[in-house]
DNA sequence: CCCCAATGTTGACACTGACAACATTATCTA
DNA sequence: TAGATAATGTTGTCAGTGTCAACATTGGGG
């Protein structure tokens, strides 16, 4: 992704070939392949930002830097969002749709409504940990402000989710004496913060030695206790 | 805060009076005063940087701006804070104080350590809710990211004021079947959890109506049951 | 093949951060 | 009190970013 690369890439632009929605250029006859597709670049902006993400933080991300790695012209992502909100919403909009069907996907085959909800539990504070470019999107302050319609409509699937979770184990008689609402709002604030915790290096560090498997199992018991 | 405005202080810079550390500018003959003293330029960024946080959000501060609103020249702000940066560092770093006090602040006179935890999540939760240009430095995975050893000190201390509460806690006979590792990371997942929920609009407005003073108390209960 | 929409390019401009040289103010010491 | 020095603020310049508009290319449909 040096500069050199770019100017590889860019010699590449203009044999245009091929037919159908599968647009693939031929490789460079010097080596290399194209960075994206031509009509697929909406796809490789998201793909290349949350790597940007991961490596540099959001501050560092910059819709003509992503260009430049993709051998693009500096104002072409403008084409698919409209500015760095619009990305940014949308990276954190395909984070909660992957955090929703991580937690949807563990609850599925269990029986017990009390033990989907630990295992929804354990599988959102684990997805934050493995995705945390996609989670330091989710978590970022700026991003929910400038919040777009997509990601309002994402978060709101995942709350959805998570909050039917508990009435169903409530409904099973689980926590009978604790008001739904309270049960919701309890649960996705130790889901919040426990994946905080675990998934940001400098709360890591403070916190000192986490023994991760232990501890969140630990956190699910105080959250979620069997009886 | 206008360009305007700005005009008018930059035409107040030439006549320098007065002794002592107390530089005070004559309020110009054409009414206003002038933005910071000479001297004081660090705090009056950090005061106005607050404010631009908690109105526009962080991607909309910057150091030029902020020269603009006080009247000085553009590059003054980095005699202080050598980049944007530092200067979210510092925020935050102030904000981690200001809730380190508050929480200990509320810990006072509590006979019992027990309801001093109570009351500490509860001046945690509050603080976020009350202060939320600071929270949302604090919360923002790339200040975090980032941060230099002023912060880190700062959240460090946080951290452990409330970690030794929980300790006390359990000393008393609190919680005595859970390993206090857990309890005490258990304790923070849901004050940031809780915190994000309460203070964060998007969180607020997604979770529907929240009646704040009765929720926050039932879910004191839950983190911190009372047999 | 032609038309039009979608997508990508180019150039220009305003804004921001960074840097260096210079200017002003404040502090300290003899 | 004067001089030296440090701290603080100013000015100008340059590179990088976002934004905008006009233009060019690609893709899809009739």
């Amino acid at each position: 992704m040096s500069g050199k690369m770019s100017d590889k890439i860019s010699d590449e632009t203009k044999p245009h070939g091929g037919a159908g929605d599968e647009k693939i250029l031929a490789p460079a006859a010097e080596g290399g392949a194209r960075k994206y597709h031509h009509g697929a670049l909406r796809e490789a902006l998201l793909e290349r930002a949350v790597v940007i993400l991961g490596e540099q933080g959001i501050e560092k991300l910059s819709l003509r830097g992503l260009a430049r790695d993709l051998g693009v012209s500096h104002a072409a992502p403008a084409r698919h969002f409209a500015n760095k909100g619009e990305l940014l919403s949308a990276i954190a909009s395909e984070g909660y749709q992957r955090l929703t069907a991580a937690t949807t996907k563990a609850a599925v085959g269990v029986e017990s409504a009390v033990e989907r909800l630990r295992a929804m539990g354990r599988a959102s504070v684990r997805w934050a940990m493995d995705n945390r470019s996609f989670y330091s999107a989710i978590m970022n302050p700026d991003v929910n402000r400038y919040a777009d319609p997509g990601l309002t409509a994402s978060l709101q699937a995942y709350i959805a989710t998570v909050a039917e979770a508990f009435a169903e184990a409530q409904h099973e008689g689980w926590q009978p004496r604790s008001r739904l609402q309270a049960l919701q709002i309890f649960g996705f604030a130790a889901t919040i913060g426990a994946s905080v915790i675990f998934s940001d290096p400098l709360h890591r560090k403070l916190f000192g030695n986490l023994d991760d498997e232990k501890l969140i199992e630990e956190i699910i018991d105080l959250v979620i206790p069997v009886e």
